[in-house]
DNA sequence: ACAAAATGTAAGTAAATACCTACAATTGCC
DNA sequence: GGCAATTGTAGGTATTTACTTACATTTTGT
């Protein structure tokens, strides 16, 4: 066999190039001519690396959430005591969140769902997602089932604890999109709304 | 002067039609042909209404807009002694909300943001939205500055409060469009986490 | 070296689509 | 009735765009 194929590799190389392309110009206007020129191909090779245009966007989808998850494992990984790993996450995401345009990729791929790979590929990252945030959440309450909660409306499920926080990202990425929530507000709208969809710790008395 | 302009009137009278073709194929499978159709008239009849196709994409946005808006004022209008306002717009959210497709609209204008008119209307809407929420949170927490939570992170400030419960309207419209959330389970994941962000009640002890 | 398979180039194509033009038919006011 | 403006019809068009085809070039194993 004369020559190796290195497809996979070309792939992985291209996906990044391609969710920014996507997160920053959305479905239509990521026409395949521009997606080739910011990988510094031609349009062809791109349709030998995938079978058409929707395989890109999930290529790209599929990118994201990738290293979204790469990133929060390093970020548990590193020990800093006084947190729980759930707070962590959210002051993370307090800071950082929206950086490489996951959610605009998010909101392209939702007014796409009719077809439905995307649909599939959405589905799989968001239940993930919310999968991910859900074990924080169960982390954090230490493991039992909460139902000590103190105050208001307390007790809150952690699967809907999750829900509701996936929520709180994705309305304040809506907000810095339209202008209407600053960097500031946003902070403050995912630490103290987070924090009251966690509850209160399990483990340890809170500070 | 021999015809009346009866322009605004047909205005009014396609909104809804274009606000059910854009929700139901997004804004780019929404054909200007497939919206003359749904309003059964010609392409140019629609282009003598509208400047383009986003000014009628916008005119769907406002339209749907202001019926939630309608529906909520009637529902608030008619007495129902035991619940707060908030807790209303809750209930009624959480069986009913999305029937119009109000979030696949949005969501095709999320994914169209760089069109600075479609920034600006989807702005106006989200932030009447938010407004409107953060009023029924105050209301039923007794219109004081809430400072005296008893449990986790209490005292949520309204403002974060209302954006949280936005994101809650937000996700529980992506859980059902991706097929992860069932209608059972959206219907608790707005009505808890709606409470735990809501807090407890001001005027009266809650029931 | 040489064949075979990969990689790159250039151009094309068929279809879709936003938007327009020209003209016929209606309708309301004097 | 008849003028003038609106409303409707029919067709066109120029552009965009996803995707392809034909061919030249490079790289690898033998």
């Amino acid at each position: 066999m004369p020559r190796p194929d290195t497809s996979p590799q070309r792939r992985r190389e291209f996906a990044p190039l391609l969710a920014a392309a996507f997160a920053e110009l959305g479905y239509r206007r990521a026409t395949t001519a521009v997606l080739a020129r910011r990988c510094g191909v031609r349009e062809n090779i791109l349709y030998r690396l995938w079978p058409d245009k929707q395989g890109m966007f999930i290529a790209a989808l599929d990118f994201v959430y990738q290293h979204s998850e790469s990133v929060w494992s390093v970020l548990l990984a590193e020990p800093d005591g006084d947190a729980s790993p759930a707070e962590r996450i959210l002051g993370y995401e307090a800071a950082h969140h929206g950086e490489h345009g996951l959610y605009r990729l998010i909101f392209a791929g939702l007014s796409e769902t009719d077809e439905p790979e995307i649909a599939r590929a959405l589905k799989r990252l968001y239940g993930r997602f919310q999968r991910f945030v859900r074990r924080q959440v169960e982390a954090h309450r230490g493991e039992a089932r909460a139902g000590s909660g103190s105050g208001a409306g307390a007790a809150l499920d952690a699967e809907m604890a999750a829900w509701a926080i996936v929520g709180l990202g994705t309305v304040a990425n809506v907000g810095r999109e339209l202008g209407l929530l600053g960097a500031a507000r946003r902070r403050r709208l995912i630490l103290e709304a987070g924090a009251a969809l966690l509850g209160p710790r399990g483990g340890a008395a809170p500070g």
